[in-house]
DNA sequence: AATGAATGAGTCTTCATTCAT
DNA sequence: AATGAATGAAGACTCATTCAT
């Protein structure tokens, strides 16, 4: 073990337990003592990774949403035809949303909260580029329909979100069966009739 | 002007200004004093109709989805078909969202807040039973698809809040058409293909 | 007693704490929570009166700076000789130094500090301009020699606080024979010879 | 280069910073990081020289007295009559003093602080002796007045001071016609008349 | 000797809530 | 019912100092 990578322990540490805390708490409700002690550091010792507490939580949304960026990016490669690729895409961010429920309960809970700043938001869209390049490639081919682009992207990623948010934070069971409604459901609704 | 009339006018000026600040700056950013400046009351006096800070969020997340649920409901008693119905409801509940903005993005804030105990929420759930039934009832009718009650309901209040966000959160222009679009996909969604 | 003259004895008492612990302690070494207990108020309720700690510093010099200034004018006014009304005017502030010692060193402490901004200290120059006119007019009388107005006002100034400085900080005994020499020292070195 | 000189290298590379950053900002406003940083030190190594914080404040305070009683020790050895050595001592410790604005404004902003514990100034008061017996032998041999010592020191003392404030603190142009008044004004009050 | 990451006690300040009027 | 001054507990953050390397 060198420095370098106990350091990097400290600075995961602290996102880990500020990550699990304010999803449970809150932001306000987290007070940096408790987080120090969940990621057993002294409470200085947050400051020589993070300037303030506001730059924890801006820090923590940048480095999930690339993490989930890359992860919706991952389900894009496949070549195969349109519809297939958008079930794929679609169960590849549902199963990568469930398998991280903290992380996606507290981009949910953050995306549009006055705790993030706009131009934190602004710089992590790229992430979601691939996502949008393949919505709009489907309505070029002639596939989807023709509707406004960032209508259609919502439209997907809040239907996705929703079912997700289903068992993710309602504990609701959601089964396979289910699950495929949903995304064929979904499927209709942006397919060319 | 009577005692009564006055008394209830400052309850609802002291909610009207909570409903305001707590949208825009979050409930931590919202200090009592300034809420209390913002109702023209004395900082003492908000505490004659409500116990504690979050107890005026509870009344007013219960107030809203009262009024919500009104909204709701009085889309719900046309006698049409149901594809007519549900145009009707959707694009409904989608006006009511975006003339209440403010109410909206309150709701949308703290559905899924710690702010808002599940106590709260549950005590609030009858007002959407109108909606729930309707869906029910053209599940029943052979006009919608078998699929999960709750599945059902979440997508498409889900596709409501997501197009309302788009254009009320993200300030996006959303037209006619493109509202018109977003019907249509939920109801292809939905049907029976 | 009326409830302006409570207010007013809240904000009076805290001054005063603060001025006997910050001539005592300096400035950093006085901590708010001390401050109150001395006031006999809460900690909190400091920040009804100041918005912070170097706005009490900041009142504090001001509210001396006047009261001496105030003293200063009062010795000026005798209808005496230049060298009676020289000896009148340095015994009488030697003597409003020595009666208000606390108040003394306070501002020999800060009068040339950080902690008091330069806009405080011009807003608070005029109080002064009694005392600069004396000297000007014992030079245009042709009494006072013809020397830099600002060099002279120092000196004379210079010399009224080392007497007393000597006496109050430094706690040695000073006679009245040694004022006599100390005012007739200074008298010989401004007068024409 | 040796150990040892380097090692006094580094101990003067802190006295120099300290003094630098505790005259711009004042003691509490000078953080040992920083003074680190300025010094090209780590911080920890401060503490291979200094005990503590508090003792850099005094050993810089001990070497400058001593620096400063060499220079004025400096202008005493002439052998010139009594008022041509007095004229020589006064204008030499005032061109000490402007030509060490820093240190000069450190020690006129430590001399009657807390910071300075009341045994660190009598330790160091012997630097000044040889002015004293300057002035006591001039009183002895009739040249200059009866007055106490103490008080004529302190009185030559706060004249050099005053005139040379006015040039580094308060930035004001001093000419030499100015200087040769304050000295004329200060002997005209101690010699006899 | 030198480093600088880590510590944690201590500080200012905020703010929900109380209470005398 | 209404006021708003007063309270004091609690929290973010700082920084002198330590210590493993």
């Amino acid at each position: 073990m060198n420095i370098q990578s106990s350091t990097m322990n400290k600075r995961e540490l602290i996102l880990k337990s500020a990550l699990k805390l304010i999803t449970e708490k809150g932001f306000h409700g987290t007070v940096m003592s408790e987080m120090a002690k969940e990621a057993g550091v002294a409470a200085g010792t947050i400051y020589h990774y993070f300037k303030t507490k506001e730059e924890i939580i801006a820090v923590l949304y940048s480095e999930l949403k690339e993490q989930f960026g890359e992860a919706i990016r991952n389900q894009l490669t496949a070549n195969k035809p349109v519809k297939a690729r958008f079930f794929g895409v679609y169960s590849g961010i549902y199963h990568f949303f469930i398998t991280h429920p903290m992380e996606f309960r507290f981009l949910e809970q953050y995306a549009n909260s006055p705790y993030i700043s706009n131009e934190i938001v602004d710089e992590n869209k790229h992430f979601y580029q691939g996502a949008i390049d393949f919505l709009s490639d489907g309505i070029n081919a002639g596939v989807l329909r023709q509707m406004d682009i960032n209508l259609m992207v919502s439209l997907v990623y809040g239907s996705i979100t929703t079912v997700a948010k289903l068992r993710v934070v309602n504990q609701i069971e959601v089964s396979d069966e289910m699950l495929q409604s949903a995304i064929q459901s979904c499927w209709d609704g942006v397919r060319i009739n």
